[in-house]
DNA sequence: TTATTACGTCAGACTTGTTGACTTTCCAAC
DNA sequence: GTTGGAAAGTCAACAAGTCTGACGTAATAA
């Protein structure tokens, strides 16, 4: 199964980079950021017993204020059972608030109180910490690149919602 | 807590893509894109009634034939009851082999059985085909940022496991 | 000989996920 | 107005994978 691929190719590119190896570095790479990425929120919310659920909820919710569970089901692509447990804790705690839904009364539309936007911003203001800081040292074309690779790398549905979700007023 | 740095930099060079809407973006790119890079390995893994962990182990026994128990505890990261477990299914449905130490007996050599190299090569062929569409269509310069980026992601240690992991002799 | 290390195991807990079944609420179409 | 079906919520049961803590055994190191 092994491809073939790392000879002088038609369009005279090299094609080195598609090599078995260095796509099992690449597939390496994922797995260790990944960890990396979510370490930081996890000390806070491990603190806060709570989890990388909760993280998830809460981060959407800022996102996209007032959408429905519905949406954030999507989102998360889990079953509604897995979510309604954590966001009932969030919001006994204090930290959502779920408002009967103004066109079709069915529907919960979720808000972060204060104390959620507050929890919000640590976590978030930790990951973006460890991001700003990767980004500073590989500079834009790298981080271009990655934006690049991670979107390529997406079903065409979980792209589509990707895209979808609004850009966040910069707050004054 | 806004980062203000969005605005001409000294150096002459855009600092645009330090923007707390510009980190969040890659901060979602993230989530979304680890989701889509463990999902074809999952659906292998869920037919066999393996899960990611299994999955894990594996990895890295083929990485490194041979590793202790301790080596791989280290480099994923997790306990050794947790692991233990894990390992336990793998070697009882020989998948994979413990071997007593040569130089120490008290440690244990971990190797794949063929059908544990078996299975590994369908895991990672599948997840292999992700990357590789998912490089193909960035192109070498867009992966070499991914890489950068992933890289600076990673705290000092994980860095250094991710280094010292051996290059893989092709498969001939 | 003793202390330490590597490993395995048992017990108990928690988070996050799953299925399946059921109720309540509500809109919309008939 | 009644009814059908969608949206949401709830309950129960279960599994994977993680954790902590405690203990035992074997082998090496001091």
């Amino acid at each position: 199964m092994q491809n073939k691929v790392n000879v002088a190719p038609a369009g005279g590119e090299s094609l080195l980079f598609l090599t078995d190896d260095q796509l099992r570095r690449g597939i390496e790479a994922m797995f260790f950021a990944y960890r990396a990425f979510t370490a930081d929120p996890d000390l806070i919310l491990a603190e806060l017993d709570y989890g990388r659920a909760h993280h998830r909820a809460i981060h959407f919710i800022n996102r996209e204020p007032g959408l429905t569970v519905t949406a954030l089901l999507d989102v998360l692509g889990v079953t509604k059972q897995s979510l309604n447990r954590v966001l009932r804790t969030l919001i006994e705690e204090g930290l959502v608030e779920s408002r009967i839904g103004r066109r079709d009364r069915r529907e919960r539309q979720l808000y972060l109180t204060d104390k959620g936007a507050a929890l919000e911003r640590r976590l978030s203001e930790a990951q973006r910490a460890r991001m700003r800081a990767a980004y500073r040292a590989a500079g834009p074309q790298a981080v271009a690149g990655f934006r690049q690779v991670l979107e390529a790398m997406m079903d065409r549905d979980t792209l589509r919602q990707y895209r979808a979700l609004k850009e966040l007023p910069e707050t004054p």
